[in-house]
This record gives structure tokens, sequence and C-alpha cells, in this order.
DNA sequence: GTCCAGGTCTTCC
DNA sequence: GGAAGACATGGA
């Protein structure tokens, strides 16, 4: 995987208005923005930020290189907030973000990023051996996003035995085809990521079309189920990481691994650690490189070996393995 | 042409 | 409870 260096990307000016300034990060302190600033362009100081390997680590399908930045379309919580174009830079100065519309208030944009979290104590608190140290030390600045809970059970719901570059085409579209348009430089063409609602209202026949296959009824009756508030997805962030698991685990198509993966990228449980194929690999040859643990004894293990922080040691290990250990 | 992909579900023992 | 096969599709 290619990382950003500081000094490829061309610190460009925006041509509309003065850009903000967001001072974030380790050490600094977010600046609240009052509408009065409403603005299309600011930059969000950060430090240790990879976010070339952040935003094509497998946690979020929308993302893409184009034009000097990575281009994708952020949305909001149970359909409570808008979704926005964005254009995304990392610079020496830290993430210039660019909106097709003014914007008055980011912080749709720095939780989304978490632009705010200081890395260090959660890197410090990983288990202190030599595959930690390897999978740090390949991908230093890689970040856990934090996105709308429908959007990530939806993706991951795509997920199953697809390659990554696979699950963006048929994420990509669905949205095309079933999204609302969303406001973008040049009248070029994006969309919303579908709400449930819409995707409730779809046929089993339409959603194959978008050539998911086998996942489309899952995707289909898991709509319906959330649409007709039979899942209110919006509580699951007030319920204990078990609890919100065996909730999502009631949907069709949503087994413990989907259902880890959005408690992790959507809500933010930071002792979750989903084990999919590749961390499979990853822990099975970095830690039992003579034996061959069973899933269920890979699941115990990393339960109690990477500690508080398990979410982010399972991040940089899944990217680890997938980047520098095929 | 074959293998495999950020799995889940059903069936069978 | 655990193993095996089915399920669509396309990249490598």
């Amino acid at each position: 995987m290619k990382k950003n260096n500081l000094n490829l990307l061309p610190d460009s000016q925006s041509t509309v208005g003065n850009p903000q300034w967001i001072a974030a990060g380790p050490g600094c302190v977010m600046v609240d923005h009052e509408p009065a600033s409403a603005s299309q362009s600011i930059t969000i100081a950060v430090r240790h930020y990879d976010l070339a390997a952040t935003l094509t680590s497998g946690q979020a399908f929308r993302w893409s290189w184009r034009d000097n930045g990575w281009i994708g379309v952020i949305g909001g919580s149970a359909g409570a907030e808008r979704s926005r174009w964005v254009r995304l830079q990392l610079d020496e100065t830290g993430i210039r973000a660019e909106t097709a519309e003014p914007v008055s208030d980011w912080r749709w944009l720095t939780h989304y990023l978490q632009t705010d979290l200081e890395l260090d104590p959660i890197l410090s608190a990983f288990p202190d051996d030599e595959p930690m140290r390897a999978a740090v030390n390949s991908c230093a600045g890689l970040r856990l996003l934090r996105q709308p809970p429908w959007e990530c059970l939806a993706s991951f719901i795509l997920s199953s035995t697809k390659q990554i570059v696979q699950i963006r085409q048929i994420v990509a579209l669905l949205c095309e085809r079933f999204g609302e348009p969303v406001p973008a430089p040049d009248h070029s063409a994006f969309h919303s990521f579908p709400s449930p609602e819409r995707l409730a209202r779809a046929t089993e026949a339409e959603l194959r079309a978008c050539k998911m296959g086998f996942r489309a009824p899952y995707l289909l009756a898991t709509a319906q189920a959330v649409a007709d508030g039979n899942l209110h997805l919006e509580s699951l962030r007030q319920k204990p990481a078990e609890l919100a698991r065996a909730e999502l685990m009631q949907l069709p198509g949503v087994g413990r691994k989907i259902a880890d993966c959005v408690l992790l990228f959507a809500y933010g449980f930071p002792e979750v650690f989903p084990v999919d194929v590749w961390v499979t690999k990853a822990l099975r040859r970095l830690y039992f490189p003579r034996r061959r643990p069973k899933l269920k004894q890979l699941r115990r293990f990393s339960e109690t070996h990477f500690g508080a922080h398990a979410g982010y040691a399972q991040q940089y290990l899944f990217h680890y393995v997938r980047t520098k250990l095929k």
C-alpha cells in the first residue's frame, strides 16, 4: 500500500474564501466554530495521520484518489445529517479539506476522521511483542474512522467473501442507483449512501443487478428491519459491546465478524477485534507459526492479548498482513 | 482454468 | 458443537 509522504502533496490554495483552521490532534485543542464563519475549505492540524493508509485499509469503501486528493462522500448518522462531497489532502500542516458548499460546523468531518484522537497512548497500550512492533512500524499513522452505522453495516454485509476492490465496485453501483445526488464541483455526479428506507423499497433483482449476488436478500431484509424500526441503530451506542453485538447478529447476513466490524468502525467500541481471513492469517503466522489454532481459539487469544485498544491493534495487523506479508 | 476474497447460513453427524 | 457445502462474482 502506498503511503502518503508529507512532501508529495501540493499545498494548493482555496479559490473560495479563506480557509479555516482547526487545531486538533495530539497536544492541540479543538477550536469551536460558529456559523458566522462558513467556508468551503479548512485545514485540520494533525500529527501521525496516514491519510492514504486510513482511507484504503478496508474500513470504508467510497474513497478514491483523484486530482491530487482523496474524494469521498461523508454521510450523517441516522439520516439526521446530510451527505457531503469532500476532497482531502494531507500536507505538512495537516489535513486540508474542501467541500462543494460552504460549511460552518466541521465536526461531521473531524468526527469521521477522528482527528482529535491522540494516537500515541493507543500505540503504547499495544502488547510489547515483535508482531505488533512490526505492524506499527510498517504503517505508523494508520487510524480508525468513525463511520455512520447504517453505511458501515450495509457495506460489510456486502463484504463477505469479496475482495476490497469488488466491495468498492458494489457499493459504488448501489450509491449510483439508490443514493440521492450530492452537490459536487463541476456538476460531477456523486451520490449519498442510500438510506435503509430506500433500499427497503428495492427489489432483490434490483439489488442483484448491483453485482452483490447472494448478499442481496441479506441487505434487503436488513434494510427492511432498520426501516421498520425493528432495530434502532442509534440505540446501540449506549449498550455494552456484547449486547450491541447480539442485536446486530439477529440481522440476516450478519455474523460475528460483520457485527464486530460495525462495532469497531461505526460505534468505536475500542476493545472489539474482528477476525477475518486476513487477521486469521496474521495471527497464525505471527503468533502461532508451528500450530494451526482454530477460529474460536484465535478469538479467545485476541480477547485477552491485545488489551483495551484491541480494535486498533487489529487494524494494524490487518493492514500489515495485507500490504507486507502477502 | 483455478483459486480466493474483511462470511453466513443450513445441513448433517 | 463442529465440519462441510452452498451461495455469486470477478480479480489475480
